[in-house]
DNA sequence: GTGAAAGCGCTAACAT
DNA sequence: ATGTTAGCGCTTTCAC
């Protein structure tokens, strides 16, 4: 009797994998690989037989072994403080888009505006040898900053620019957002504003807006008053702080919102209360949500250029892409500006 | 000279990998492994050291080569029709955050309501061999269910629920939806409604909302009416249809309309053109969205219990996971059902 | 143009 | 409790 050796036992994690296709059109896995990436490359009879192979099998490539063997993974990571904010999740979903036409997969990670969660999610999409990392914002934790920096992934930094990103930022500044809505809300006569934010602590980017708007007030002699609010930006929200306002700042004379979603919550309390935007009282919102244009009365908002900002960050990843490690990725930050939108509710 | 073969080029993707950790640590790379998945089972002084050797290298594990070896990736793929709708987005990040404690990446993917969008999506999903695939409906291509069909992943099919899924479904009817609150809109004394949809062609929820409306309408001898527009929807659409429905249909005396953003659209122009809601037309929307509870008048509209069909979601993909292959995955159909919130627009 | 062979970084069965 | 070893399914030289 032969000592057979017991087969080892066979874990099988996928049904048709491509030594079968490569079997069924009698070649060798490697021109099933190799016609699957560069099909002009494998000359026509084969194809024919591949095709049929893969139509019959219903075989669908595994990449977590491709991008294994082939080092380069198709993968894109992208943290977003929040998918619910409309900003954000335009910015994903037209990323994701145009990546799609690349063959690279976007993977979404919400940090609920908690740069622990960051950490952990960068952390995570690391695990994931992504081809390259976007996050939002420039400030992040100690521990994320240094996983970054140690490896050769590209990082784009978005949603906001200054001087010294981790490798390259595309967005604009928040302090001259804030400044310069308030020299806007200045210039059409206001003297009272009171600028009116969200959860500041977390939200970093409208902590600035708010100290530009301080900023520009102070340049002018007038002194800042801020309003705030621990919750999430909300239209319910803005409809309790327009009674905040009122009641710790009678003499305001214009609401300088840090989201349109909170303007828009002061617009239907206004009418509730037939306070008159803009007779009574101005309003200005952040975001240029759709919205804004259309409520009554429209909202003054500042236009972020998202889809521009989506573009730039597609335009860095291809780019990264395309180098794959020949050339060092350089350091590079794109302003991609904003816009005043002047409407009737100021 | 000596004539050198060359060595075979290295591709080294990561910097850092787990037997670098080993041989700093000084133990096997299994052992390393261990202490990662079951760290109980590794000696105190041994973990010890692995822990120093991992912090000291900065080690990230790579999940690609582990979910490889392993045939059960972290992975759970969910399609949803868009992610700038808040439905999804919330169920979406609901989802997400649950899973994340059990270690599991959720990627998602947005069809923009196209079934051949989809279909790709799948595909696509299936490539990283997910531990189960959560889609939106229960209308897919034929090519769809057929890849779906032929291999062992748990499909969940939420936002819907109807008897045969493909093999888990969580949701409601959306035809008792249009149903019930046509029959609410009758019970408040209306009598001529109509029904303003946007992109029913690709909304296959929204049209079976539509549908349930006429069936109820029918049933008391009322004849529906229906309003449509090819356009995603916004609150601009809303405000154009307002137009189109007084216009079309002067008789009108109450506007059911597919989402809450469409409703607010109406709310917005009606207030423009001093048309009282809901004093000359009444007005109801779905979903439920932050702003319908505070906009004036508040929105009559339909609470989808989103929380819930991610709860039940997530609940499906962990029973699943736990099962791991053991028993056959059951078919399962799970009604979440959903409130009318009656509000002042009726 | 096609195939053989050597891994990618990790896990898990088995042996110690 | 720790180490040895054989792959997971694919890509990529390199030889033919």
């Amino acid at each position: 009797m032969a000592e057979l050796k017991p087969a080892r036992r066979r874990r099988k994690m996928q049904s048709v994998t491509m030594a079968d296709v490569a079997r069924l059109a009698a070649v060798s896995p490697s021109t099933v690989s190799l016609y699957l990436r560069k099909p002009s490359e494998v000359s026509p009879a084969i194809s024919e037989r591949v095709r049929t192979a893969i139509d019959q099998l219903n075989y669908v490539p595994n990449f977590v072994a491709g991008g294994l063997a082939s080092a380069g993974s198709r993968v894109v990571s992208i943290v977003v403080p929040s998918v619910r904010n409309a900003f954000f999740s335009s910015t994903v979903s037209q990323i994701e888009a145009a990546l799609a036409q690349d063959g690279i997969l976007t993977l979404v990670g919400n940090n609920e505006y908690s740069l622990e969660v960051e950490e952990s999610l960068v952390r995570a999409a690391l695990s994931w040898a992504p081809a390259a990392i976007v996050l939002t914002g420039l400030k992040h934790s100690h521990a994320t900053i240094r996983m970054l920096r140690d490896r050769t992934v590209p990082v784009i930094e978005m949603w906001e620019a200054a001087p010294e990103p981790i490798m390259s930022a595309v967005g604009f500044s928040h302090h001259k957002v804030g400044f310069e809505m308030a020299n806007h809300v200045l210039s059409k006569g206001y003297r009272r504003p009171v600028f009116v934010g969200a959860r500041l602590s977390r939200d970093v980017r409208a902590a600035q807006r708010a100290a530009g708007h301080a900023a520009a007030l102070e340049a002018r002699g007038i002194r800042p008053t801020l309003v705030e609010d621990p919750r999430a930006a909300s239209t319910r929200l803005g409809c309790d702080l327009l009674d905040r306002v009122l009641g710790e700042h009678p003499e305001c004379d214009v609401i300088v919102c840090s989201s349109d979603v909170i303007a828009l919550g002061i617009v239907f309390e206004a009418g509730r209360r037939n306070i008159s935007i803009p007779g009574r009282i101005g309003l200005t919102g952040f975001g240029n949500l759709e919205f804004s244009a259309t409520c009554n009365p429209a909202i003054t908002t500042v236009e972020p250029n998202s889809d521009r900002i989506a573009g730039e960050v597609v335009a860095l990843i291809r780019e990264n892409l395309a180098e794959k490690g020949t050339s060092p990725v350089r350091s590079k930050v794109i302003d991609t500006g904003f816009q005043i939108i002047a409407r009737d509710s100021l």
